[in-house]
DNA sequence: ATATCTTTGTAACAAATGTTACAAAGATTA
DNA sequence: TAATCTTTGTAACATTTGTTACAAAGATAT
C-alpha cells in the first residue's frame, strides 16, 4: 500500500497527499489538472492527510464545517442521530467523493450529519482559505468547483420538480416526457426497472405498475415490458400542471 | 428616472449600468462592496445595460446562458411552454434578483425556461468569463457567488426532505422538530397559517387540520390554533424513518 | 433443459389523502 | 357595534396510493 519513492511534500510531512495526486485528479475538483500541477498547488497551501480506522468518527453533527474533506481512499458514511440515539438516514460516500461540498460556504457551515468511517479511510484536507487560494492560483479548479455546485443544483431542481407533482401518472408523465425531449421517435426504451423506477418516484412498485395498466387501457400509451410508445403527448404534458 | 449626473462608464456607452451601483450593491453577489468599488469593477470587464418593455423576451428555453442576468429594475417571470403551447410553471423574480445563476456553470447550460418581462425592465448583462475575471480581482464576490450557490443547495436539499417524507404526518413532525431545534422549551408557536403550511408541504389544507387533531386525539402534541406544544419528542422524531 | 432468481402483472383490501361544503372562531374595517 | 373577511375545525364521500400476496414471464446460471 505505501508507496515508498514518494517524497513527502515538505520535511515536516509525516503522510503524504502526494501518494494520492492520482486519485485526487480523478475527484471533479481536480479534474482535468495533471498530477504534477496538483502536487505543486497543495503544496503551496495547507494541507493536511489523515487516517481513520473504521467506526472512527470523521466528522460529527453541528461541527463547524471550515475544511473541504477528499475521500482519497475508503468509504464513509452520513448519519444523522435521532433524539433516541437511534440512526435516521444514511448517504454512503466512496473514494473520490468529497464530503458535504455545499457546506463549506453558505449561512450554515454546520455539518447536518455525522461522518463515519466504513473502513479504513484516508482524507486530504483543505482549510475553505486555502481552497479559495486554489481557486485564486488555477481557474480550472474554480470552474470544476462551480461546475460541481452548479450541476448539483440543477439535479436537485429536477428532483423536486418529480416529487412536487402529486400523482404516480403526472411523476411517470413527466419522466416519458424527458426522455422524449431529445429524440423526435415517440417510443421509448426505459433504461430503469419498475422498482428503481418506483424508487425514485417515491412510490411503491405495484402502484406504479397498475398506472401504466390504467394509462394503457386510456390510450395515452402503449407499453410492453420496458418499451413504450407514447400515443398521446399532449393529454401527457397536460398532466404537469 | 434618468439620472443627467452620471458619467458613461466609456465613451461609447449609451445606457450606463453607473445608474445603478446602488441597486447592485443590494444583490447578493455585490454584497458588502461600496458602490464606487463595483462601478470599478464592472468597468474592468464586459457588460452592458438593456432595456425590455413588458411582455418582451428576454431569454428563451432552450437558449445558451453565457452570460450572468441581474434584473437591476422591474419584474420578470420565468415559464415553461408545452407541447401544445399552454404556459405550465411560473416563477417570479423581482428587482434586485439575479436569473438563473445556477445555470450559467455546470454541464448543461442551455435555459429550461422562457423569460418575459413583467413591466418595463432593464437587465445588466455579465459574460460568464468576466463574472470570472470579477471572482480573481475581488475574493469578496467570490465569496458571495459561492455562499448564495451552497445557500441554495442547502435550501434545496432540505426542501427534498421535506418531500420525500411520505405522509402529511411526517412531514408536519419535521417541521415541529425543525423549529424546535432552537429552543429548549416544548412549546412552538407556529410562524404560518395552515393553509401555508399546507402548500409548503404540497397537501390540501383540510387534509393538514385532519392529521393535526388526530395528532392531538394521541397526545403527541397539544396544540390550539398556532400555539403547539410537544408531548412526545421521541415518538415525533420516529416518524421520520 | 432445469432450476433459480428477478422482473412484471394483477387482485383484494387497507390506509391515507383529496374534495367539497359548511360552521365556528378570530381578525379587520367601517 | 356591525359587517366583512380570513382562518380554523369538521364531516361525508371520492380518489389515490400502499400493502400483501401470488402467478406469469424473462433472465441467468448450472
Amino acid at each position: 500500500m505505501k508507496n515508498s519513492f514518494v517524497e513527502p511534500c515538505n520535511p515536516g510531512c509525516s503522510f503524504c497527499f502526494l501518494n494520492f495526486t492520482d486519485v485526487l485528479c480523478k475527484t471533479h475538483l481536480f479534474a482535468g489538472v495533471n498530477p504534477e500541477e496538483i502536487g505543486r498547488m497543495i503544496k503551496m497551501v495547507h494541507h493536511q492527510v489523515r487516517k481513520y480506522s473504521k467506526n472512527d468518527l470523521i466528522a460529527q453533527s453541528g461541527d463547524d464545517y471550515h475544511s473541504l474533506y477528499f475521500i482519497v481512499e475508503g468509504n464513509v458514511v452520513g448519519e444523522i442521530i435521532d433524539f433516541e440515539g437511534k440512526v435516521l438516514r444514511i448517504e454512503e460516500l466512496h473514494a473520490p467523493d468529497t464530503i458535504a461540498s455545499a457546506f463549506l460556504f453558505g449561512d450554515h457551515t454546520q455539518l447536518p450529519v455525522n461522518v463515519t468511517a466504513l473502513s479504513d479511510t484516508k482524507i486530504l484536507i483543505l482549510p475553505r482559505q486555502d481552497l479559495l487560494r486554489l481557486f485564486r492560483e488555477n481557474e480550472r479548479i474554480l470552474r470544476n468547483f462551480l461546475d460541481m455546485v452548479c450541476n448539483r443544483t440543477q439535479n436537485l431542481t429536477r428532483k423536486i420538480k418529480m416529487l412536487s407533482l402529486g400523482s404516480i401518472r403526472s411523476k411517470f408523465a413527466l419522466h416519458l416526457l424527458n426522455q422524449l425531449g431529445k429524440s423526435s421517435d415517440d417510443t421509448i426504451i426505459l433504461k430503469n426497472s419498475q422498482s428503481e423506477l418506483a424508487e425514485i418516484f417515491g412510490v411503491a412498485r405495484p402502484s406504479l405498475a397498475r398506472v401504466i395498466r390504467e394509462m394503457n387501457e386510456e390510450g395515452l400509451i402503449r407499453s410492453s415490458g420496458k418499451t413504450i410508445k407514447v400515443l398521446d403527448k399532449n393529454q401527457l404534458s397536460s398532466l404537469l400542471n
